[in-house]
DNA sequence: GCTTGACTTAGAGTGCGCTCGAAGTTCTAG
DNA sequence: CTAGAACTTCGAGCGCACTCTAAGTCAAGC
């Protein structure tokens, strides 16, 4: 049977994050000091894999690490901090719906741009009357 | 009558830049070298503000500065870079509407993990039964 | 026993996008 | 005539998020 800890480089593999990431991660306060082998060598467990992506989904919605990091340790310190944390996650959601409505925005202005740089095209290439 | 021109202070309260940052694009090809006034001072016609809001929509949108300036570039070449320039709107375009989708995706984790809180800090707060 | 490779630490370096400071010039209002 | 604001150039500095280097340890396979 395999064992339910892997490496730091599997991790890596996992995740698509370079080991030098993921110390530096740990350095930063965003993954908490994760166990250790005999050998001094790092054992995530699943539940450190699960925080790992959704510490990825927020840094992918524009959460900068210094925020996460306060999430974090909010995490650590059990359930009564579920008022603070809840109030962390909402306020990012609006700051993510904001930002999706002003990317869709510009989706449409590109589209447009898109859509006249067609037809000049389609102008200059048009076959001369003659 | 007022001027068609404006100044780099007039344009920086107009987009939110500071002059600094709007000197900066400059030198990194993003905006022309524009034209000045008699005492050396830069003068911005609406041209200049119209691409600069252009400019600001491609960055919003992710789009790095030194893309931008390969975009200006081209754009300062005429018409016979049409092409190049529809090329990489269309290849902007997909990288923006993938980021899109996984912000979307993200939204909905995002979701689901407040709804998890809501109702764990309901349980928390409901009367004990005794 | 020796090589290979995955891991360890501490700390320096990189790339991007600003951001600021210094020192000087010029316009405007009083 | 003078004060203050707005502008000029050049170049250094900053914050973020990595990214890499160096030097060392340790375990497995030949």
């Amino acid at each position: 049977m395999t064992s339910n800890f892997i490496s730091i480089g599997e991790l890596s593999r996992l995740t698509g994050l370079t080991a030098h990431t993921l110390r530096f991660y740990e350095s930063a306060g965003v993954l908490k000091p994760v166990g250790r082998a005999s050998n001094g060598h790092r054992r995530y467990h699943s539940n450190d894999v699960l925080w790992l992506e959704f510490v990825l989904k927020l840094k992918l919605t524009g959460m900068p690490l210094a925020e996460i990091r306060r999430y974090a340790q909010l995490r650590e310190q059990g359930e009564m901090t579920l008022d603070s944390r809840l109030a962390m996650l909402t306020r990012h959601r609006e700051r993510l719906v904001a930002k999706m409505t002003a990317l869709a925005a510009c989706a449409d202005t590109l589209d447009e741009k898109i859509r006249i740089y067609r037809s000049m095209i389609a102008k200059l290439k048009a076959p001369t009357k003659r």
